[in-house]
DNA sequence: GGGTGGCATCTTTTT
DNA sequence: GATGCCACCC
């Protein structure tokens, strides 16, 4: 929650430095270590820091930004930095106002960079034809719209989800295909389903007045690409342009940041790639490498120092890590002392596992004088929370969950925000939708189905084709929507004058969600109610914490736009508990990181893919260097899924740890991995051409009845030509992701994803003439097409 | 039009 | 184990 000024900066230099400015400005970077000096001081053409965990890289960062402004290099105003989160964008700031004087920083642009390019679009809405008070879409609303849209395009929303489809547009966008684009490429039926779809979902987000997070990037893109004034007037402002986490970002943002400093090429960038774990979202590495193409001139920084963890741990990484190929050369050392043994836990089920932790948390409270704010909980999946919070209440524990079910996100809350964002944007689709029937007020989805039909007849919003009355609409549904428009409109007009927290406490008064929720006067209705006014008054703080009127527009922008990890701080005493993703950049001085089983950690079908395997082990990466003294590694033998005890098995990630004194069980003997379980890359094994280059699995136990297949038995050499038949009754095959194969009654299909074992095996596979279609292959019979 | 109860389907990770 | 969806009833 920051703003901006966007005012210019002034005309020419911020003046020449004097002799006292350089001599401050060196000051600054006291307290650095020579790296990281050069890092900061190397301030003139473009940078490349590239970083390991704990090596104070953004500290590196910020002090170049406060070197900047002391030595009169830029305005304020002229500086701009990205981060991936609202906190780290925070840090910075702090600690820049720290080095030099909250006076001196303002101004400066830093946020991520969803925030910062919707702040750009909201000056430059007009020019690519929305307005200021565009609505930002997050997933749910986005789906919301897809849905919509598929009965119209005649895609069956059972075979391919709106949450599918989602996926794929916003990963087009990402790469920056457009809808044509895509509708050219697309090469099967599930992205024909998707090219269909695409151009008409961008279509209704314009006529609603609304951006997807993916459009955040890719209009500002657009409009720099069109309006070479707008471009020429940023790229001339932005003096010196910063991006932390640069591993992380997309070929949209790696876009922005290319034409923004085209001008004045002095961009620096920080960024590792061993902690690269959001390719899954678009980020691509290969922006690391192709800095160094885009900017020949550009000094490349090491800084491998790690001042956060104990030689033991900072072992333990490098051991993980080795097991990459293609990892960015980088040595990471440190001076710190070797530290306590990582210790190992296995736990017969994910209760014991849960309540270990909680024990062990409790025992280095009281012998060890930590704190509980020292502690954090680390796992791959938002699920996992939930058994481990039960043994820390039942303990008495006080912890805070991050993630999981924010307070934006409860339904009470997004039905709330549905009608402030309507006054805002009354074409808002997504949120007429979700408001128009809550709390329900007569007009069901026969009404609301007349008065879509008729606004895509007369292609026009949903907000005009029910002020335009008529539609069709049976006397009641008519008069309750009047009803509705009359409370959205008399909020829309007094947004424009009254303070943004009367707006909305009487808008809502007036929509009948305060009363409904009253009238219900159940516990935890009575506790929705409270979250809505909870929402009220923080529309009342936000509207008046800044300098100057702060609308209800800018709340809603704001809101869409923050993170749960964004409020985390470290007032609290409390254990921490959130995903690895979400531990990124932070650290902790005792470190869990639970559920260490195959299936769960890697995750899923993650092992099919050796690409998003090493994904998954960088993502461990991450988790083991955010501990800066202890650390627990801990697996279940069992684990509930699907309501149901299942068996496990624990993880790859720790029998490939190759590490002398490094790794300690529980009862204090040495960790023993069973090196060789899963061996790199042994393709010559197998012939089938889809796994090639893939990490085969070689555990005799764990995959035994696959190997009775085709693996175990190569020296049989290869079938001739032709079909080959792999009998699925007594176990389940070598089917992979990509294998083709030919079904009884649905001929031939792909293979898209393989889950569950032995009995539960199953595979979806999408067959031209059926569609998607998930098979259990102990049933299915399947023939794999050669 | 709206509410309820049973059944299926999951489960990544997030700005 | 929770949410969503559908069928059925008022």
């Amino acid at each position: 929650m920051r703003t901006f000024a966007l005012t210019d900066p002034p005309a020419g230099a911020p003046g020449a430095a004097g002799a006292d400015d350089l001599r401050m400005a060196e000051e600054l970077l006291g307290g650095l270590n020579e790296r990281q000096g050069e890092a900061a001081r190397t301030t003139d053409g473009p940078v490349i820091i590239i970083a390991g965990p704990g090596s104070g890289k953004t500290r590196a960062l910020t002090h170049r930004i406060a070197y900047l402004l002391a030595a009169k290099k830029a305005w304020p105003s002229q500086i701009l930095a990205l981060t991936f989160t609202n906190k780290a964008a925070r840090e910075m700031r702090d600690r820049a106002e720290k080095l030099v004087g909250a006076e001196d920083v303002r101004g400066m642009w830093i946020g991520t960079f969803h925030a910062i390019f919707a702040r750009v679009l909201r000056r430059e809405a007009e020019s690519i034809g929305f307005t200021r008070s565009f609505s930002i879409y997050d997933s749910d609303d986005t789906e919301r719209l897809i849905k919509e849209l598929m009965p119209r395009y005649d895609v069956d929303p059972k075979r391919i989800t709106p949450r599918m489809v989602r996926g794929r547009i916003s990963g087009a966008k990402n790469q920056l295909v457009t809808a044509d684009q895509y509708a050219r490429l697309a090469a099967d039926p599930f992205e024909e389903a998707v090219a269909k779809l695409y151009g008409p979902y961008d279509q209704a987000l314009r006529r609603a007045n609304a951006m997807d997070f993916d459009d955040l990037l890719g209009w500002p893109i657009r409009l720099f690409q069109s309006h070479s004034d707008v471009l020429a007037a940023y790229q001339r402002r932005w003096k010196y342009i910063h991006i932390d986490e640069y591993q992380d970002t997309n070929r949209a943002q790696y876009a922005l940041a290319k034409l923004l400093a085209a001008q004045h090429r002095n961009i620096a960038v920080v960024g590792d790639d061993a902690q690269s774990i959001y390719a899954f979202r678009g980020a691509d590495i290969q922006n690391i490498l192709s800095f160094q193409e885009d900017y020949p001139e550009a000094r490349t920084i090491r800084l491998e120092q790690n001042y956060r963890s104990t030689g033991r741990i900072l072992k333990l990484a490098d051991a993980i890590i080795k097991n990459n190929r293609g990892q960015l050369d980088k040595t990471l050392w440190t001076e710190n002392p070797d530290g306590e043994h990582i210790l190992v836990m296995e736990a017969v089920s994910e209760r014991d596992e849960a309540q270990k932790i909680e024990r062990t948390v409790r025992d280095l409270t009281v012998r060890g004088g930590l704190r509980w704010k020292d502690f954090a909980v680390l796992y791959r999946t938002n699920a996992q929370s939930r058994s481990i919070e039960e043994s820390l209440r039942r303990g008495g524990i006080p912890y805070r969950l991050v993630g999981g079910v924010s307070f934006y996100q409860r339904k009470e809350i997004k039905d709330a925000l549905a009608y402030l964002r309507l006054a805002v944007n009354p074409h808002d689709a997504a949120s007429f939708l979700r408001a128009i029937n809550e709390p329900p007020r007569g007009v069901g989805d026969k009404s609301v189905g007349l008065l879509r039909a008729h606004a895509a007849q007369h292609n026009v919003s949903l907000w005009d084709a029910a002020r335009g009355a008529g539609a069709g609409l049976s006397g009641r549904a008519a008069v309750s929507v009047r009803g509705f428009i009359e409370a959205i409109e008399t909020g829309a007009e007094r947004a424009a004058t009254a303070p943004a927290d009367e707006v909305a406490r009487d808008l809502l008064q007036a929509s009948g969600l305060l009363r409904a929720l009253r009238d219900e006067n159940t516990p935890e209705s009575l506790a929705r109610l409270d979250n809505v006014h909870e929402l009220i008054n923080a529309v009342a703080e936000f509207a008046g914490a800044g300098a100057s009127g702060r609308t209800l527009a800018d709340f809603l922008q704001e809101v869409s736009l923050v993170a749960d990890v964004d409020s985390l701080t470290d007032e609290d005493n409390r254990v921490t508990l959130m995903t690895l993703h979400a531990s990124k950049g932070l650290e902790f001085k005792v470190v869990f990181i639970a559920g260490l089983e195959e299936g769960l950690f890697p995750l899923g079908q993650s092992t099919a893919d050796p690409s998003e395997l090493e994904e998954e082990r960088r993502l461990f990466y991450v988790g083991v260097t955010r501990a800066e003294r202890l650390l627990f590694l801990s697996y279940a033998r069992n684990r509930f899924r699907y309501g149901e005890s299942e068996p496990a098995l624990r993880s790859r990630f720790l029998d490939e740890i190759e590490a002398e004194d490094v790794v300690r069980t529980e009862a204090g003997g040495t960790f023993q991995p069973n090196a060789g379980r899963y061996t790199l890359d042994d393709r010559a094994y197998d012939p089938d051409p889809a796994v090639e280059s893939g990490y085969r699995r070689l555990d005799p136990h764990y995959y035994r009845r696959s190997l009775r297949g085709a693996h175990a038995a190569p020296q049989r050499g290869r079938p001739a030509d032709g079909e080959r038949r792999v009998e699925y009754d007594e176990g389940y095959g070598p089917l992979v992701t990509g294998t083709r194969v030919r079904h009884e009654t649905f001929g031939e299909g792909k293979v898209l994803a393989v889950d569950g074992a032995g009995e539960r095996a199953t595979a979806t596979v999408f067959f031209p003439s059926a569609g998607q279609k998930r098979l259990r292959l102990k049933f299915a019979r399947l023939e794999v097409v050669r």
